[in-house]
Formats: structure tokens, sequence, C-alpha cells
DNA sequence: CTTGACCTTCCCATGATGGGAAGCTCTATC
DNA sequence: GATAGAGCTTCCCATCATGGGAAGGTCAAG
């Protein structure tokens, strides 16, 4: 099957195909005489192994050492739990970042009035800098 | 003041400083003869806010929005607190994805022996995809 | 043989941030 | 006054995963 087909049965877009296959992440597809690349049921199955991989949070990185473990039928479990429980200990640093941002804030808001009235505390909280009660904004925070 | 002083009591890189200033977040700095910029007690309590409302997760886009309304003195509350509401919706809307996924991944996790032996749930989950406990990975989400 | 769907590569953009090069300026010390 | 070193300037590049779109080749149905 051509690569519209490999997008739609596996549910991972053309581009990102393609764009797994220039980085490394997947092995260079065969080629049709035209150019075509083309994909066999084994290929989709592979699609779909990164894409759930992706919908759980996984790296790039992370999707490469998970594809080498699938592929190792010897394999030590060890290892994929090992990955598998270091990336729910970043996710979960995640959310205590965001739970942070989200108390502070949540905070501020109930007490502002909302209305047409100037006064704020969120705006005031902001220009002062008064209450640290966000989690402490370290480096390394990305948002989205 | 400098550039470099400017970052270091304001808590902003002059990296960003710069940045900020080029995406038209912040006025242009007035410059000395040399071309330095230059900045007062005024453009470092600006760089402050923009730090503080940085550290709370908000975009460059809702920073423009509260930077307007702070130095609006006759603001309505009611529209910082909408921005300040919906920045907390979109921080918890966050939240649930990543908890979906750990919540899948723990409990794979905690089905895997985790030794020398191959047999791995998780693995298995993701060349699989039985398991569909995660949230719902539509479209939208980002990592890091 | 034309039409339209599909494929190819290539370049650009995102958002917020940092790295680094090449070159100019300022200040302190000799 | 010269020199060293810190600090400033602009410009370009990279990140990470993803999409948009252009220019052009290919294929199948009518």
């Amino acid at each position: 099957m051509n690569i519209g087909e490999a997008a739609r049965t596996s549910g991972v877009s053309a581009k990102m195909i393609r764009y797994y296959e220039r980085i490394g992440l997947i092995a260079d597809a065969a080629r049709t005489e035209a150019g075509y690349r083309t994909y066999d049921r084994n290929d989709v199955e592979t699609l779909r192994f990164i894409r759930r991989a992706r919908d759980l949070g996984f790296s790039v990185e992370e999707m490469t050492a998970l594809l080498a473990l699938w592929r190792d039928k010897g394999r030590e479990s060890a290892e994929v739990k090992r990955i598998a429980l270091d990336h729910v200990a970043d996710i979960e640093r995640r959310i205590r970042e965001l739970q942070g941002m989200a108390r502070t804030l949540s905070h501020l808001a109930g007490h502002c009035h909302g209305d047409h009235r100037p006064d704020c505390p969120i705006i005031d909280d902001l220009a002062e800098g008064v209450a640290d009660e966000a989690a402490p904004p370290r480096s390394g925070f990305r948002r989205r």
C-alpha cells in the first residue's frame, strides 16, 4: 500500500511517517519504480506501535528505545519497565507544576470581584509578586 | 541601566528581553549613542510582571492582554478574571491528559515483572493496543 | 487523453528559549 | 594612552513534533 493508506490505517499522518523515516525512527520504506513509498502489514503494525507510544507521551527518543525492545524478543522486561516508570515520573512532575499554577491562579481569581470595578488581586499579584504560592518556577518548565 | 543588569534584576534573560521587544510584547527600549539598550526602574517592573505571568504559564498572547489591562487603570476586573480562569481551565485540561497517560502507564507497569524475563505487558499493549484507558488522545496534545 | 487524486521533495512556520559567531563599546588597570 | 576583558549589538541556527503549501511527477478511471 501507498503512504496515504498506511497513514489512514495506522493513525499516523503521511507527513509524520516521512518525518519518522527521515530521523531514523523507522527504516526507509521500500519504493516503487516511480519512487512511491510502499508499506506492508508489518510496517503498519510498527506505525501503530509508534502512534500508541506517542499518545502516551513518549518522546521520539523513548520510542526508539521501546521499538528496539519490542523487536528484541530476548529483552529484559526490567528495561521496558524502567523507561515506562521514568516517563511516569516525568509526567507526574509536570502535573505538579501545572497544579501549582492552577492553585495560585484559582486562589487569586477567587479574590477578584470579576465585575466592572478595576481592582483586581490577579493583576496586583503579577505587579507586586507578593504570593510565592506557585510551584517554584525553576528552569526546565515549558508550556505546551 | 544596560540590558544585563535589567536581566539580572528582573529575572528575564537578556536574550528573552530582546525577543519580547522584537515581537512587540514590550516597547522598543531607549538606546545610548552607541546603540546600547537602556532600561529604567519602570521597565524592570514591566519585565518582572512578565516573568511572573510567564511562571504562571501564560502565553505571550495572554501576557499581551494582561499587560494592557495592567496599564489600563480603568480596566474591568471581569476581563482579568476571565483570562485567568480560561487559563486555569486550559491548565486543568492538560493535567487531565497527563493523568490519563500516567494512569495507563502505571497500570501497565504494575503488571510488568520488571526482571530478566522478556514478557512485558507494556510492550504488549503498545503492540496490540488493547487497553484504551488513557485520556482520548485527540488532536492538540503536545508534550513538554 | 484528460481529470483528479495521490505521490514526491523542498522550504517555511509554529513557541519560547538558548548557543554562538563576528564585531563594536566601555571601563579598569598598567 | 594602550590594552584586556566584560558587556553589548545583530544575525543565524537549533530545539521538538507537527502542519501548510508549492512545484512537479504518477496513476487510475472515465
